[in-house]
DNA sequence: GCAAAAGTGTTAGAAGTACACCCATGA
DNA sequence: TCATGGGTGTACTTCTAACACTTTTGC
């Protein structure tokens, strides 16, 4: 990590997927740079701001190193900073140690984002000791840091784009969903509950979304035919 | 200025008002920190955060000792941080004169706060020099580093949440308001038009609005009555 | 009395809501 | 054949959009 750093700004970015039922995050272990013991507690995945990127760079090389993916929408929703975020005092040395700071660091504002993956995209290991792992936000230990809050944040945050821009949310569903996959994923973001045939209505009339002639195979049941994305030509 | 500060994080916060027919935003001048002459270009008011308060206590510091204000809502809406937001060699220089810095900002990070106010309160002209003025959206001149564009950002940024929850519109009005006063700032934000009858049906169902007895004095044509806004009790 | 903005009702179409039963499939 | 979730239609209500004339006031 040899190139110039900003030692009081990072980014961290909650990657969000959505497993058919509940909203995971993608969570990183805290672990010394050499790689080696996995024993810190879990974290976003964030780094130090570089002195020649800017924010968003900052966000695209987080989430590249992690996971390899490039052509992602990455969206700033908030920055955290107040002096209590290094409350914790391993936090601070662990960012000291593994960004081999030379001073002691009293405080960093972090600007999150926020990022929907489909889940089913395979996670690299990373060198530098990474440990990536989709966590169910149920079941999301206390984080590192402020690491909680920001979660939360971003849960809310997607809460209002997804109101104002329902599309955002098919970043979230494999190329063909079902009916039922986008109910359930737009009544736990929306925090609602549909009519079951009312949905199919709305389905028909949203323009951006086509079924397919293809159904869903090895269901113990009727199986539900697919859709798929088109993304809207102008003004989503 | 003998606080410590952290030289890399600023807020900067964009004070809207609408004077009934435009959006008016107050700037402040470049001057140099003993006062003095006011050649500098036009900014938005800001500050450097010091290292025992958070992000929110910088903004709601900067609003208070630029107009006296204290109860007021600042909505951060966004972080600015590329590296060429000091590309102007003056507005660094800038910096670190006013801030009295030892070493050279390399980089700085800003975050953009908003808050929607009435325009008629008077505004203090500060000792540190600053000169405030109200200036329409349309007049606004190039402003120093990239405030031009956060400008921008923070107008997007008031229709969303203006679309999400409209009741934040109402800290613009004056206490009693028109209900023309009410369409053409909505009509402004959300960049819509507004039939006028349907407005009116549309305001009789707005809980949080309440008709007074009460008109409009001293106008050349029929007075308009007057309302007020009434806070939701829950959920806005 | 005239200029200027305020205020008012109806209708037609679109969108949203509530509601109960049969269908296809694998085990 | 049964358990499981998929899929469908109708009636009612609510919201939206379009549209033109009369009222009040100061000058």
């Amino acid at each position: 990590m040899s190139e110039q750093i900003n030692p009081y700004v990072s980014v961290d970015c909650v990657l969000l997927g959505f497993d058919g039922e509940q909203f995971n995050v993608l969570v990183v272990r805290q672990c010394s740079s050499g790689g080696g013991e996995s024993t810190g507690s879990y974290k976003l995945p964030g780094s130090l701001v570089y002195m020649d990127e800017n924010l968003d760079e900052a966000a695209h090389r987080v989430l590249k190193q992690l996971t390899g993916l490039t052509q992602v929408n990455m969206m700033q929703f908030r920055a955290f900073g107040g002096p209590d975020r290094l409350k914790n005092p391993e936090d601070g040395m662990w960012l000291e140690r593994f960004h081999h700071l030379e001073h002691h660091l009293e405080r960093i504002v972090t600007i999150a984002y926020m990022s929907l993956l489909r889940i089913d995209r395979k996670m690299l290991k990373l060198e530098g000791g990474y440990e990536a792992q989709w966590t169910p936000l149920a079941q999301l230990p206390k984080l590192a840091f402020d690491h909680s809050d920001i979660v939360h944040a971003a849960m809310s945050s997607i809460k209002d784009r997804a109101t104002l821009n329902p599309t955002i949310l098919f970043d979230l569903l494999p190329k063909k969903f079902t009916a039922s996959q986008l109910r359930i994923l737009m009544e736990s973001v929306l925090d609602v509950k549909f009519d079951i045939k009312n949905f199919h209505k709305k389905l028909a009339q949203m323009r951006y979304v086509v079924p397919l002639d293809e159904k869903e195979d090895g269901v113990s049941h009727r199986a539900a035919r697919y859709y798929k994305f088109r993304k809207p030509r102008k003004s989503m």
